[in-house]
DNA sequence: CGGGGACATCGTCCAGGACGAAGGTTTGAC
DNA sequence: GTCAAACCTTCGTCCTGGACGATGTCCCCG
């Protein structure tokens, strides 16, 4: 390994490009040979040196592959160009519904105010209730995070230091309700190892609690082995697990099919996310979440099927 | 990629593998060459398949170069030896302070008593206080079920509730005092890339809240780049970067001293976790704290040099 | 209009060679 | 005898270039 780190920036060694990126170090390479990009520079010993604008320009790619682009078509582009489609693209989402909201968030970020942004977090979850914060402030402003990083309006120490207040606030915001009784459905929560997006499994839980169900989560990236046994373990009634856009499609699909078969009717699998939305067809035997509104709609329903479910 | 993921173990992919140990493609692929270990079958595309003792070994033997042991030495030794290993390294540490606690928790995790668990954290960080929570349970706690996965004593899934409960018993402890007020010192907390560990980080703030600090936490994985800009950024006082014993060592030591090149002397840094005990010589300029006890001392002594920071 | 097959795209894996950094050891000087 | 410098061994990552299989796309046919 060794690279530089923070060495001033004189270039990116290939490993620095992979963590940066998320692009392997074999696909960095098939690229360069296949596409002529990217084309970095080679160091005194003949290895690769990527530029900032490069590593830029691949950041915005995977982005785009990560909605569901095809790299032949994109590589060549320039970066503004990549922007521009990354607009396009969102442009689809629902348009920004509190754009006040999202105004005063960058401000806080900008202004670097760590306590300030904590207290309209918490102020906010407090004013608006747990779900009602989940959906309306914390999604959009997450799409607005997101869009702004990407688009260099955001440092990264800025998104992180967001992504930790709303944790933080979520967190919190839940422990506050009181832990439900028996007969409430028991919902575990995970995700699939190399999916490491915990704020995602934070929100539904935030979603689920104030309607009574039991949360049990494990945190993010458990073995789909472990999730089996411990759905089983832990006698779940819901199973879900949330997938960001970046998991590769197939090992998805995979690893619920595989949940699926081996878990007994009754528990029921949700999948959700981003990916959920990239999905052809929907797995047999699998509940669809494309997006968190969607959440409480589907427990809902779960307890209807379960009518004659000993409720008490 | 594509690996079968859950499918019911019929050997896992080179992927696979990287995933579950830590240990790259390149370098399963180097250690079959110069030690003919491991050495798994292949498949009808001639692509490697592991089976699971091969690589409950190769995690073994990562868990010993974690803790500084060099692979020439462990890689043909059989998993009961490697253990054993283990065993007397870790009889090094402290003994099991609390063996009563640590046997109750770890029945917790095999009955699979979630919400058991749960009171058991919360009613402990009350009951010992937030400080003495930390030391005195958590740490000890953390050794047993770390022991107790490497053993085979624990499931992954067991592993991963206890993780996720006590970092929510933490984050709740911690939100419950109130913010410090101007001039107390301000701590930025964070990892370096590749470095996950989030408990370590959330531990100290546990330790340090209590003594009026001001913690703002960026979570895991920040950029050395982006350390510096958010220590500037938010004119922190310490900087405290937290590394788990499987972080390289080489990195590390670049990414500090990068750091305290490019950071004002008033910025204190300290280094803490298990990898601080791994370092031969100190940074110039860096604090090291080798064991969370030593985050106390450690800020107190911060106080005494800077008495005449002007805050307001 | 929908399903299947052919073609093109794309990501990962394989092999083996090389280099440079880190660790450990021996030598030499004080 | 002790410390430091030089040497040697160990070790991880990077390199090239080839191959295959999985996935997506398009077109044709029913």
């Amino acid at each position: 390994m060794s690279p530089p780190l923070g060495a001033s920036l004189p270039g990116f060694t290939i490993s620095a490009v992979e963590r940066e990126t998320g692009l392997s170090k074999d696909l960095l390479r098939m690229w360069e040979r296949r596409y002529g990009f990217p084309r970095p520079a080679r160091d005194a010993g003949g290895e690769r040196l990527y530029s900032s604008g490069e590593v830029a320009r691949l950041r915005a790619v995977k982005r785009l592959m990560d909605l569901g682009m095809r790299p032949g078509g994109i590589v060549h582009r320039s970066l503004p160009e990549l922007d521009a489609l990354a607009d396009a693209r969102s442009a689809d989402a629902p348009g920004d519904p509190a754009p006040e909201t999202v105004r005063e968030v960058l401000a806080l970020l900008h202004s670097h105010d760590a306590a300030g942004l904590r207290t309209f977090m918490v102020q906010h979850a407090m004013r608006q209730g747990l779900q009602q914060f989940v959906l309306a402030t914390v999604a959009p402003l997450n799409r607005a995070v997101g869009a702004a990083w990407m688009g260099g309006d955001l440092q990264v120490f800025e998104e992180h230091l967001y992504t930790e207040t709303v944790h933080v606030a979520l967190r919190s915001a839940i422990n506050a309700f009181p832990r439900s009784a028996e007969g409430s459905p028991r919902v575990l929560l995970t995700t699939f190892p190399g999916e490491s997006h915990h704020l995602g499994l934070l929100m539904v839980e935030a979603l689920l609690v104030p309607e009574g169900a039991q949360c049990i989560s494990l945190g993010t990236q458990t073995p789909v082995e472990d999730v089996r046994r411990a759905a089983l373990a832990y006698r779940a009634n819901v199973l879900a697990l949330s997938f960001s856009g970046a998991y590769p499609l197939r090992a998805a699909v995979d690893g619920l099919e595989s949940l699926r078969a081996q878990l007994p009717p009754p528990v029921t699998i949700w999948a959700g996310g981003e990916l959920a939305r990239r999905v052809r067809r929907t797995p047999p035997g699998i509940v669809l979440i494309p997006d968190l509104a969607a959440t409480l709609p589907a427990l809902r329903s779960w307890k209807l099927p379960g009518g004659a479910r000993s409720d008490g």
